[in-house]
RNA sequence: GCCGAAGUGGCGGAAUUGGCAGACGCGCCGGAUUCAAAAUCCGGUUCCCGUUAAGGGAGUAUGGGUUCGAGUCCCAUCUUCGGUACCA
């Protein structure tokens, strides 16, 4: 690409020119604080322009560097920020760096270098990789989750939930202080008896079961490997979702978020947001509510009862025998005391094996539907017939009760238990006509065989039938009306060492303090060594750092009304997951130098007003980073500590950029640089047998990993840009294809060219001449296309309409300066370097990114007259010219008229014409 | 298994509410320029038939349907990708 070896076109744009004039025009923007945009209050700042905030999810920076499928979406961001901005908005454009968690320490580990050297400086490389591609983004406001700054205020807000409680009547959170008012004057009721008359460790106790963030006995997800427990939604199939290794399951006490108190308001606000149709159905699935029914099963022989969910109270008249999880209370009192008929032994084996299995064990016999028999009987509470328990590991601790009613004749699951186990199947609902049916039918239907002396439901639809038998429990105190969700709480406690510490200590007796907001941050202490405690037993990392875990409740900053200075504590030595960093962020972005609190209240209500504008980021964190952000807001929003809501009012995910991969005959991969090209054919060089050449994602293995600062050293940012938006629809995925680029660079000379001699480099004579109207047309229609397509993010459509510009500008060769004024500022928001070279050359001053976004007049758009395409039978046959504005009669008539359409009807009877305006004729003849 | 999205030339992809399928780019073919090449510029490029041309036919995963007219709407099937996995 080289254009130097040329005397003559020593001023064509290439790589040397691009490179040259972008890197000058950055080092101005920055020196100026171009992307400086300021806050309400500051000096300048124009409150009544409206404001737009277009937020990037922020990269983890890797040790890798950037590949170029990074940028996609913030190269579709900064095009409508700058757009935004052209058009009068004040717009605000952050980036920063998530920067705890695990990759950093897992690379921290294999290479002996401190996680926050080696993420300091991935953080400079991919500042310095983004800088380079011209974003416009202000780095005034650029912070890393890893700042103290930063993470005191991670912390504050943890306290925050902690010292918080979600009131159920209220339906939100309030602080702990109004449930003590509250018990004490008895406006609420404690379920634990008279509140002034507990002691004060019942007392406390009571209060800390209903914190916001609180400390919970509960049965997680170890992974041995990793050295530390997992969030439900970081484990896959059983294994880790970083790195794959086993995880089990085992109790441990944690600290975790009491985030199903908010599951019918993170369901029910997903309305109104513009989001992925397909991520608003994720989330929703996630907090999977379901309605149906609490219903109590007498055991025989027994005072107990058991306690089941089920969404089907309709069925109650199948039920032929009761499931309970292997970690069901009830089978410790089982083992025990066995009852007759009861294999003690096989139950023990049953429920050991059951729980020490991971999960991936379990799922791999789905069907398999293992089981053993209890020896117990139930009372069927519409029967009154008696019907075995059953223990199944099929059926989950976690969810409702850890027990069902199985109704096999209308539960897959079920159904496949009792054939393996030679249980009765009772049918009791009828589907509707016309409707087939498996063996096994589950859909709503008509009741049937649900009649007893106590309740009938024969003939009642399945919702209606439903409604009834919860009335008839409800009113025999066997049950109740319930609704159940799929949501846990968070866990939010990890053992590693890359996390914020917990701003919280512990007496000798395990009672947890607060540390003061004076005394924050709790800074994480430096660590010689790093590598997690491998151990079948959790073991915080942070437990290897003595000095800093053994200190006094002064020195850790207790308020010492609560605890005596002098106290001994220890410190939490958990740390927070990778997530708690990107929970907030984005509030942050209002105001990220503000140091006395953890946003500017004004700057937040300017900029959060209604959420944010547009959130660009991958699909991938449509649950988990999503659903925790959203509880976090609504957390500080029910606190009063921010002024919306709901945090991020338009999502849009960027499509995945894959690239080619080769493939042997049996599906293996061969990385790229053992691949040659002969002709059509990929040969593998080390067999010379022939490649397929499938779409893959860039790896590392594969080395089909392309970095930007190679495209960009041969073709320059902003053909890197263009070619990035050209690609497809910003949401598709699209493989990258070196060999297309060029496509867009000849597009950015020839724009070039529009403007300048590649002789002389003298800005040419003819953008003085008068212009020339089929130009000035076709650059109203440009404009009128770009403007519409950016707002919708269409820009590759709108590239599209651009190059299609140039191309017939540059063929008439009449252009003005005018004219390509205006087109620059078109083109800026793409490419915002070769457009502020062009826009200075023709001797505007300022920069572009502060020009005026150029108008289009509707009158140009209309042509003076209309080639219609005429159809006879559905099928173009000829076309005729007519005037814009023509009547129907008229388009009718010079159709029928046209003489090759005439001699087409010959013979054929004119039964129907129908004319669309503007678009087409259609005769109907036979 | 269930849920969702998608399937258009050699390739990436265009195509308001149903209205000229293949915009634009790549690649390829031809030409100009050049001693030559690269670069650039101009023209052509869905497939099939037609020596060329005029012209004709087929065509948006597959098979049906609705309509004057279907890439777009309806039904069934296939394939690919994403999510989810005993949630009672």
């Amino acid at each position: 690409m080289s254009c130097n070896t040329e005397q003559t076109e020593t001023h064509r744009y290439c790589a040397e020119v691009a490179n040259e004039l972008e890197s000058r025009w950055q080092a101005k923007w920055a020196a100026d604080d171009l992307n400086s945009v300021g806050n309400p209050g500051d000096e300048g700042f124009d409150v009544s322009k409206p404001k737009f905030y277009c937020l990037d999810m922020f990269p983890y920076p890797s040790g890798a560097g950037l590949h170029v499928g990074h940028p996609v979406g913030y190269i579709g961001s900064d095009i409508i920020s700058r757009f935004k901005r052209m058009q009068g908005f004040n717009v605000l454009h952050p980036m920063g760096w998530d920067a705890f968690g695990l990759p950093a320490e897992q690379y921290a580990i294999e290479t002996g270098v401190h996680p926050a050297t080696t993420t300091r400086k991935a953080i400079d490389t991919f500042r310095g990789q983004l800088q380079r591609i011209g974003f416009s983004y202000d780095w005034s406001r650029e912070f890393a989750t890893i700042d103290p700054e930063y993470y005191k205020w991670t912390q504050w807000i943890w306290l925050k939930a902690y010292d918080a409680w979600f009131d159920p009547k209220a339906k939100k959170a309030k602080p702990i202080a109004t449930l003590v008012d509250g018990l004490h004057t008895g406006e609420i009721c404690s379920e634990d008896g008279n509140w002034d008359e507990m002691s004060e460790a019942k007392k406390t106790s009571y209060i800390n079961n209903h914190r916001l963030a609180y400390l919970g006995e509960q049965v997680v997800n170890w992974c041995p490997k990793l050295g530390t427990v997992l969030a439900n939604e970081e484990v896959i199939d059983g294994l880790s979702e970083r790195g794959g290794f086993p995880v089990v399951r085992r109790p441990l006490r944690q600290w975790m978020f009491r985030i199903t108190a908010f599951a019918d308001r993170l369901l029910e606000d997903l309305e109104g947001l513009d989001w992925p149709q397909s991520t608003l159905r994720m989330q929703a699935e996630w907090i999977g509510r379901s309605e149906g029914a609490d219903v109590d099963f007498a055991i025989i022989d027994s005072d107990d009862s058991l306690c089941v969910y089920t969404t089907r109270p309709d069925t109650l008249f199948g039920v032929t025998f009761v499931v309970l999880a292997p970690e069901h209370p009830l089978i410790k009192t089982l083992i025990a005391s066995p009852p007759d008929g009861c294999d003690s032994t096989a139950l023990k084996a049953y429920a050991t094996e059951a729980k020490n299995r991971a999960d991936v064990d379990r799922m791999a016999d789905a069907k398999g539907k293992s089981g053993v028999f209890s020896g117990l009987y139930a009372t069927n509470p519409a029967t009154g017939n008696a019907i075995p328990i059953w223990i199944a590991d099929y059926v989950l601790m976690g969810y409702g009760h850890g027990a069902i009613m199985a109704v096999p004749a209308h539960d897959s699951r079920d159904h496949a238990f009792a054939k393996a186990h030679n249980i009765p199947i009772v049918k009791v609902v009828e589907p509707n006509k016309n409707e087939k049916v498996a063996d096994c039918f589950s859909g709503p239907g008509v009741a049937v065989n649900s009649s007893s002396d106590l309740l009938s439901i024969d003939g009642l639809t399945t919702a209606e039938a439903q409604q009834k038998t919860i009335r008839w429990l409800e009113e025999n105190k066997l049950g109740s009306a319930k609704t159940n969700y799929r949501l846990r709480d968070w866990l939010f406690s990890r053992q590693r060492y890359w996390g914020e510490p917990f701003p919280i200590v512990f007496d000798s007796e395990g009672n947890h303090y607060p540390v003061g907001e004076a005394a924050l941050p709790v800074v994480l202490p430096n660590l010689d060594n790093y590598t997690p405690v491998e151990s079948k037993d959790p073991t915080p990392l942070l437990g290897k750092a003595t000095d800093w875990l053994h200190t006094t409740a002064g020195e850790a900053g207790v308020d010492p009304d609560i605890l005596p200075p002098d106290t001994p504590v220890t410190r939490e030595a958990n740390t927070m997951p990778g997530w708690a960093g990107s929970c907030w962020y984005e509030v942050r972005y209002c105001s990220s130098n503000c140091d006395t609190r953890f946003v500017d209240s004004e700057a937040e209500q300017y900029w959060m007003g209604n959420g944010i504008d547009l959130y660009i980021g991958g699909a991938e964190h449509a649950v988990l980073h999503l659903l925790y952000a959203r509880f976090w807001h609504k957390m500080l929003f029910d606190l009063g500590e921010v002024s919306c809501n709901e945090p991020f009012q338009k999502l849009f995910h960027q499509g995945l950029l894959t690239s080619f991969a080769f493939q042997r005959a049996n599906k293996s991969l061969v990385p790229t640089d053992k691949v040659s090209q002969q002709g059509e054919a990929f040969i593998e060089t080390d067999t010379g047998k022939e490649l397929e050449r499938v779409i893959a994602k860039m790896s590392k293995s594969l080395k089909n990993v392309v970095n930007p600062d190679d495209v960009i050293a041969e073709y320059g940012a902003d053909t890197l840009r263009l070619y990035e938006m050209y690609m497809g629809p910003l949401e598709a995925s699209a493989p990258w294809n070196t060999r297309d680029i060029v496509g867009v660079h000849r597009f950015l000379q020839r724009v070039w060219r529009l403007c300048s001699d590649e002789h002389t480099g003298e800005m040419h004579a003819s953008l003085q001449e008068p212009q020339d109207e089929h130009v000035e047309r076709a650059l109203h229609a440009t404009i009128a296309k770009v403007t519409e397509d950016i707002p919708k993010l269409a820009y590759n459509t709108a590239i599209a309409s651009m190059i299609e510009f140039v191309n017939s500008a540059t063929s008439s060769g009449m252009v003005t300066a005018d004219q390509l004024d205006r087109f620059v500022r078109l083109l800026a928001p793409f490419a915002p370097h070769i457009t502020q070279e062009i826009y200075s050359k023709l001797g505007q001053q300022g920069y572009i990114a502060d020009a005026q976004w150029p108008t289009f007049d509707p009158e140009q758009l209309v042509a003076d007259s209309l080639e219609l395409p005429v159809q006879i039978m559905g099928k173009v046959r000829g076309r005729v010219t007519v005037p814009a504005g023509a009547s129907n009669e008229d388009v009718e008539k010079a159709a029928i008229e046209d003489p090759a359409i005439c001699a087409l009807l010959e013979g054929l009877v004119i039964r129907k014409v129908i004319i669309v305006p503007n678009k087409i004729i259609n005769i109907v003849a036979n």
